[in-house]
DNA sequence: CAGTTTTTTGACCAATTGGACAATTTTTCT
DNA sequence: AGAAAAATTGTCCAATTGGTCAAAAAACTG
């Protein structure tokens, strides 16, 4: 039988897929696609090899699954923007939405860091397109909060990027920032976030200087 | 003969050493340590693989001599800062070096960051003394600054991670940035440099809003 | 319980990879 | 030119790794 056009899966099979998935992340998200191996997959899941191997064909399988479960949640907050609410409000809680990932959720924000910057051979087509498309209308709403100046003049997608860039930078780069600042994770995001706050509210209030 | 405590090198030992350090570091970015192979080291370097081995005694020793070089001139842009300039001058003429880096040296940018991100297993000792040690000592210009109201108040460290998050971005995620917006790298690099100029200047100009 | 299906595993294999080494070629020095 | 040193390479090896497979064990079904 094949386990991957079965739409129906047994218990069994939704833990143990369950139980790989959260141990490939563990690996993954440490040693990337090529340095990850299955004899550690297997260590870190309990399980053996070629059991591993019964629920996925391939070590490529149980990235490119674990990576797209990944995605959807990644872009999500994005949603969450609505045309109706006050833009600063919106952009900080989007902001403080994303820091919030990076701080809980700091293995899966490395494997996407990772996979991008090794060129992201399995999703630069959705980078393309989904994420593109959702993008353009969230950026077409800013340049409108622009218009009715309810926000200062910003280029819409670089203010993303930053925000992206400033937020992800805590779980990317953690081990930097730990090795300067020796705080724990709460006083560590607690000045992070009123950090940014600070940036965005100077960067996008209309009573500009 | 051992090659690494002899001092001075032949032309010829300095030679391939560029050449093998230039091969590596294109390979070591785009696959990462584990990733990387000396075969693809010796392809991209036309040089055979025990030629290679001639000159470093391992791979781990090619990615340690490669990300040594790189260490110094990373945070070189950092002593630029100068007590005497003007500070919002300094911090944007900071800021435009690290993205002109980013610009012009994605390779590197990249590297670094994969080490980073997995962990920095051979740069965490210098990241948590002697980048520590030059930081402190720029945060504490910016915090005098602050003292003397020629900056509005902004927390010095995480101010430098943003900077730092912001144009990194540029390279590390070129990809992604690549993916939404189908520019040209002058026109890209133009309205990033713009965009970042803009933040800059809202976030630490003094007549705040 | 007995038969059937699903799950698990030990043993194994082929390909890749980091590296060793002796032999050969090239360069350097006198 | 010729000896010595340095550089280069073909060949080989052991370890790692992704993956196979048949047999055993466990779970499910009537």
């Amino acid at each position: 039988m094949n386990l991957i056009e079965k739409k129906t899966l047994s218990r069994i099979q939704k833990e143990k897929r369950s139980t790989i998935k959260r141990a490939a992340l563990e690996v993954f998200s440490e040693y990337g696609l090529r340095g990850a191996t299955l004899d550690k997959i297997a260590i870190a899941s309990g399980l053996t090899k070629p059991n591993i191997l019964y629920y996925y064909s391939s070590k490529d399988q149980i990235y490119f699954d674990v990576l797209s479960g990944l995605l959807d949640e990644w872009v999500a907050p994005l949603h969450d923007i609505s045309p109706d609410g006050d833009p600063i409000d919106e952009l900080l809680s989007y902001m403080k939405a994303k820091l919030k990932m990076s701080k809980q959720k700091p293995q899966e924000s490395k494997l996407f860091a990772t996979e991008i910057l090794h060129g992201a051979p399995l999703t630069q087509n959705v980078l393309a397109t989904s994420l593109k498309q959702t993008l353009d209308k969230k950026v077409a709403v800013i340049d409108k909060w622009i218009e009715e100046k309810k926000l200062a003049y910003v280029n819409g997608y670089h203010l993303f990027f930053s925000i992206w860039a400033m937020t992800q930078h805590y779980a990317d780069f953690d081990i930097q920032v730990k090795s300067i600042l020796n705080q724990n994770d709460e006083d560590l995001f607690k000045d992070a976030e009123e950090y940014l706050t600070s940036v965005l509210l100077r960067t996008l209030s209309v009573n500009a200087p």
